[in-house]
DNA sequence: TGGCCTATTTTTTTT
DNA sequence: AAATAGGCCA
């Protein structure tokens, strides 16, 4: 009889096998995509239990709770009946804070807040710590606190720290007093279970070194994407038994914005000198071609260590370039082309995957799919636990696990309505605020309060009262607690009153749902199921894990989302500028680069099939919009592509030494391949502040420069048309001063500004002709963007002011 | 006070 | 298109 180990051990290629084997010592794997390092981790875990490892010393952090499920069972399977702790590090840190509450001033029954809980939170921190707001938002406040906290700042920390912005500065007022309200909520946020977590190992040496010698093995899956906090985590589990073990690939490192720091790669090396590092890049999904074009691409990035990919897989299909001519024929383009190999017996839908840039293009790939009866999978974008009545139920829920949550308060207080308004919540709040207690204290003395009237009191008083009946049967079953509570609350009520008929969305469904979610938690935990516990999970489990490779559906998913997964034929779409890259990463390298490793990740996740795709028009926003495609694109060899140009030969896709929008002209260069030097922050087009890289950025930038004018043409500054020369080659008539322009402009051109439509084609004397894309304001202020034929970038006029003259009526 | 309407702004990505 | 904020009326 063959050792069934050494069958497995066999299966794998010898740096598969070298990474597996070391158990001890720490260990970097660089894994290539597709390059088998899921089955090394498991195989690795096997190999650690085989050696007699038990399991409980064993410990491995993922980031999506799917990950650590589908490694779970993996390992389950080489090595049944002992069951390894595998899960994301927020989840494990959940769980551990449990136990250590009381050193962090937390009380075990804390809350997590989710996001929106989070911001709302953050609002009230923002309005006490009374900083001006006029330059910031809220947003920009909390995630500014949130770098804080993945760097493991805290407030205290900030003092005597140069900050690097204005807006760090406001933040770091904010802070603390942020802070201090989670703290008193008995509550933290996402980053701080992390941020928590690293202190404690930080600050207490016993906790910390009984936690090292627990977890003996500890194992970090996707590490290029961990911040400082879980690098931490991660290295103060790891000093006095230093079997650290990672694996990432710094070519998909797609979080920065989430604090993901690749540097964390480099502070391994130093942290662990013995450090032992193995190169994973036979790469066994894609086929040649595929993995060509991937290549292509990330060679652009310059940040980054060159790796070979390679693969002995035969060569293959070609990738495919699609250019249709708007996001409705691309969606019905590609649920066709699925329809159709389903039918023919090909392939299954579930061999499909449809990937994009941001989640609003969900919605007409998702009709699409839905008018040809094709299942499908979408990575949710309105997630379950987002919805309105969902947030209110879970809210009850949290405020009777946790009184102090005065959030979930806030918001179930006057839900259904009670006659308990904003003015009577915010007398409470600050008498709360002035006793130091919660908000369901001061409603409780609602009373005393000033301010607020007897007969108020006395409603507040009754949801005390009705709290307070409720609060006993929070120990029961959850199902039993939720049916009680839709019940006693009059929540069921309230929303089968105001249903719609839209079958679309339909709350008390919703509910019902909810409650399945109850049963089935019920089920899972005869034992040890808690409230407490339910509303970790649902904290902590995004629908993205809920994804099921089970059932046969195509799989509509964001790139991100993407990650880790694979598919025979893989379409990506919207491949366009603004969109991928994002127009918001077009400031820095560093995000262009991330965004060139998403496009990777979502090229790399396909095993046979490869499908880019743009649009000529495409909604967004709801408005219809001519889209250029993404500057990557050119970045590929395009003999290696199959070009499909589904109608309308407008040639704006790249073709051997085609490349017919407007601004050839006005660009000597030869080829648009030697253009990445433009990337470089320091290139010149960057370095004046002007707009997205070449191509389009430069003919934009010497047109605005031209005209002497930004964008908001509501507002003439004229100083900014004195900007010197680098025109050119447009030649000195095209010159306008600002000056003149403004006279042009200030007779307007007699149209009635609520004569245009969107659609129109019409005329300005600097740009030529263009379409309206969208108007927006009335009588003087109503303004219009329309995109010009000669540079395809939106510009935006105040129509009053405009001498615009109408070319054409819309269609 | 509260609900409703309108106007404006927004939207990257997720634990 | 959808969500949010602000304004107005019952």
């Amino acid at each position: 009889m063959t050792d069934p180990w050494k069958a497995q051990l066999a299966g794998l290629t010898e740096a598969q096998r070298q990474a597996v084997e070391h158990t001890s010592g720490p260990l970097l794997i660089l894994a290539g995509p597709g390059s088998g390092k899921t089955r090394v981790i498991t195989h690795r875990v096997a190999c650690l239990l085989r050696q007699g490892v038990p399991s409980r010393a064993i410990l491995a952090l993922t980031f999506t709770n799917k990950a650590a499920q589908e490694m779970q069972a993996r390992v389950a399977r080489l090595v049944p009946g002992q069951p390894v702790w595998m899960g994301t590090f927020h989840r494990f840190c959940a769980q551990r804070l449990r136990h250590y509450a009381s050193l962090l001033g937390l009380q075990p029954n804390y809350s997590i807040y989710d996001t929106s809980d989070a911001k709302a939170a953050l609002k009230v921190a923002i309005e006490q710590s009374r900083v001006s707001t006029s330059h910031v938002t809220p947003e920009q406040i909390g995630s500014a606190i949130s770098r804080f906290k993945n760097r493991l700042l805290l407030p205290e920390d900030l003092a005597d720290r140069r900050l690097e912005s204005s807006r760090e500065t406001i933040a770091a007022r904010v802070y603390p007093i942020y802070r201090q309200s989670l703290l008193q909520a008995n509550a933290v946020d996402f980053d701080d279970l992390l941020l928590h977590m690293a202190c404690l190992l930080r600050d207490y040496p016993d906790l910390r070194s009984e936690l090292d010698a627990r977890y003996q093995y500890v194992m970090v899956d996707e590490y290029q994407d961990t911040n400082l906090a879980q690098y931490a985590i991660a290295r103060g589990l790891s000093i006095d038994s230093p079997n650290l073990a990672v694996v990432g690939d710094p070519d998909q490192s797609i979080y920065s914005w989430r604090g993901a720091d690749r540097r964390n790669v480099l502070q391994l090396e130093q942290d662990y000198p013995e450090l032992t590092t193995i190169r994973l890049e036979e790469n066994f999904r894609s086929t040649p071609a595929i993995l060509r074009a991937a290549d292509a691409l990330i060679r652009h990035n310059r940040q980054r260590k060159h790796k070979t990919l390679w693969t002995h897989r035969p060569e293959a299909a070609a990738v495919r370039l699609v250019q249709y001519a708007s996001d409705l024929e691309e969606a019905e383009g590609i649920a066709d082309a699925i329809a159709s190999a389903v039918q023919s017996g090909q392939r299954r839908y579930s061999d499909f995957a449809v990937c994009y840039r941001i989640s609003a293009l969900s919605r007409t790939l998702e009709m699409a799919m839905r008018s040809r009866v094709i299942p499908y999978y979408i990575a949710r974008g309105v997630e379950f636990y987002q919805r309105k009545e969902i947030k209110d139920v879970l809210a009850y829920l949290h405020l009777l696990n946790n009184p102090q949550h005065d959030v979930a308060l806030r918001r179930i207080i006057n839900v259904p309505v009670r006659g308990i308004g904003a003015k009577t919540v915010d007398r409470l709040q600050a008498y709360a605020q002035e006793h130091g207690v919660y908000l369901l204290a001061a409603c409780r003395q609602a009373g005393l309060v000033p301010g607020i009237p007897p007969r108020t009191a006395g409603l507040v008083a009754r949801f005390v009262a009705m709290y307070d009946r409720l609060s006993i049967k929070s120990a029961a079953p959850l199902e039993d607690l939720l049916r009680e509570l839709l019940d006693e609350t009059k929540l069921r009520e309230y929303y089968e009153a105001q249903q719609d008929e839209d079958a679309d969305n339909n709350p008390v469904a919703n509910l019902d749902e909810l409650v399945s979610a109850a049963v089935e938690f019920d089920a899972r935990h005869p034992q040890d199921g808690s409230l407490e516990k339910f509303l970790e999970e649902v904290a902590l489990v995004s629908d993205t894990d809920e994804w099921d490779g089970e059932s046969d559906r195509v799989s509509l998913m964001t790139l991100h989302a993407a990650k880790g997964l694979e598919f025979p034929c893989v379409f990506i779409v919207a491949v366009e500028q603004d969109t991928l890259p994002h127009s918001r990463s077009r400031e820095s390298s560093e995000e262009l680069e991330e965004e060139r490793r998403l496009l990777f990740v979502g090229m790399t996740r396909a095993i046979d099939q490869l499908q880019l795709s743009v649009a000529r028009r495409r909604l967004v926003r709801g408005a219809p919009r001519i889209v250029a495609p993404s500057h990557f694109l050119f970045e590929l060899p395009r003999d290696e592509f199959e070009v499909i140009e589904t109608q309308d030969p407008a040639r704006f896709m790249p073709r051997s030494g085609d490349w017919d929008l407007p601004d050839r002209q006005w660009n000597d260069e030869p080829d648009f391949i030697q253009h990445d030097a433009m990337d470089e922050s320091d290139s010149p087009v960057q370095r004046a502040g002007l707009g997205s890289p070449w191509p389009l950025g430069i003919h934009a930038a010497r047109v605005r420069q031209a005209a002497g004018l930004e964008e908001d043409q509501s507002e003439l500054h004229p100083s900014k048309s004195t900007r010197p020369g680098r025109i050119s080659r447009r030649g000195p008539s095209t010159m306008k001063t600002a000056a003149d322009l403004l006279r042009e402009q200030q007779q307007g051109s007699g149209v009635p500004p609520e004569a245009y439509q969107v659609g129109m084609v019409v005329s300005h004397p600097r740009y030529g002709s263009g379409r309206i894309q969208t108007l927006s304001g009335a009588g003087l202020k109503r303004t219009a963007e329309i995109v010009f034929f000669s540079d395809n970038l939106p510009h935006r006029f105040v129509l009053a002011l405009t001498p615009l003259t109408i070319e054409e009526q819309a269609e």
